[in-house]
DNA sequence: TGTACATCAGTGAACGCGCGTTCACTGATGTAC
DNA sequence: TGTACATCAGTGAACGCGCGTTCACTGATGTAC
């Protein structure tokens, strides 16, 4: 009885995943903004309080949603990236590239709620940071270990004019202290990369180009050049 | 009588533009999705029916901002594009690329508004998609004059594993049908630019770095390098 | 210049809607003896 | 194994809020003769 879960555990977490599985497909049709507990409740055939007996408030809800896109979108790039040779350093960054943009066309309003205009009067508590740093930690881990093993020549290509850069000990830990150069270019492109991915997701390029894949696989190129 | 404004025509126009005024001020503090016509009559001290006689919904309302929005950002980065030297294209090009980044993080509603999520069930009209060129209409200004000044290597050194671009004949326009290869460089560096400036202005790089003026001036310098 | 009429701005009440959250409650499930 | 009590899930009504939009109205401004 201690050991295996009691009827109301079972229950309990289920619903609880019922209530975020509900949710989520609200948040993928109507987007963040959208997303409401009467409604969900409503979906799901019960009571709209009785929603609060699984999450204390809307906002918990929604923290949970973000981790778990997080935590999806880490899975995707992760796997995107372990399916490569490890020493094939450009094909694991063009993997992990293109893990990003088929998760987020997939997935436009998770994608949204994580790198999208802030949710108002929302703020992330700290269990996101995690599950949030999942995906950029492959990228950075590409090319840390790139740099190692010679394969990087963005090293050896310093800006004429550069001022130094001031990062966080998060950020230089999860580059395991590279040259400032590797991490400058690293940054660039890894902004460049969710500059694209963001105006696809966000009509941008609407109207401007067709065969967007193609078009992707060449932005990333470029982007590889700039490190490798 | 006919030719100057009559009394009723002026007080139109100011409260049209009062209404404006107000509206923008709220989207400022509050963001897009707490823009609220009642809240704007509030302030205004009238009824919230009377804004009906100037706006007949909110989406016009809103349309009018995203408008004056793009309007705003076009000028502010013609003008810091004809600062510089005609020939003087890096120059330009940086010049340009910090003008938009500085009129963001100044608006940084307006600027989710324009290249944020998309706001629930509303669709742009026609008449955003002038105003909406604008500022990229300078970019690619740019790109075109220095290739056929012949200060851009871009041409030079076409991608290996490069499909076609399926360019739309608007961009095409835009680019006085420059060669491929300038094109997408141009739009692979556009992407970029916009996508250091989401991540600053929707706080994906809080706790990443400091000194972000700097570090946007070397994403800069590096977009440059794969054009010129 | 004065009058009659048309146009328009602005009002205040109302409609209908949906939301997040609270609360006292009923009834089922779990636990300790 | 059975009973008494505690815990918890779920209910339904209610509170208080704000929103976009409509409508019949009053009164001021403009226009035509």
């Amino acid at each position: 009885m201690k050991a295996s879960q009691t009827a109301r555990e079972r229950a309990r977490a289920e619903l609880t995943s019922e209530i975020t599985r509900t949710a989520r497909r609200h948040l993928a049709t109507e987007g963040a903004a959208g997303l409401s507990l009467r409604a969900v409740a409503r979906d799901l055939g019960m009571a709209s309080s009785a929603v609060y007996r699984y999450f204390p408030s809307k906002d918990e809800l929604l923290t949970t949603l973000i981790i778990d896109s997080y935590n999806a979108l880490g899975r995707a790039v992760e796997e995107a990236d372990a399916a490569r040779d490890t020493s094939d350093f450009p094909g694991r960054w063009r993997a992990s590239c293109h893990a990003v943009r088929d998760w987020a066309l997939a997935h436009p309003h998770e994608y949204a709620l994580l790198f999208g205009s802030p949710v108002p009067d929302y703020r992330a508590p700290r269990d996101t940071v995690g599950p949030a740093s999942r995906s950029t930690a492959v990228l950075a881990r590409i090319v840390v270990e790139a740099h190692r093993a010679g394969a990087l020549r963005a090293a050896e290509r310093p800006h004429p004019d550069a001022g130094p850069l001031k990062l966080s000990p998060t950020v230089r830990e999860l580059f395991c202290d590279s040259p400032e150069e590797v991490v400058a270019r690293a940054l660039s492109a890894w902004t460049s990369l969710y500059g694209w991915i963001g105006f696809e997701v966000f009509g941008q390029l609407d109207g401007v180009l067709e065969g967007r894949e193609s078009a992707f696989s060449r932005h990333v190129a470029y982007l590889a050049d700039v490190l490798f």
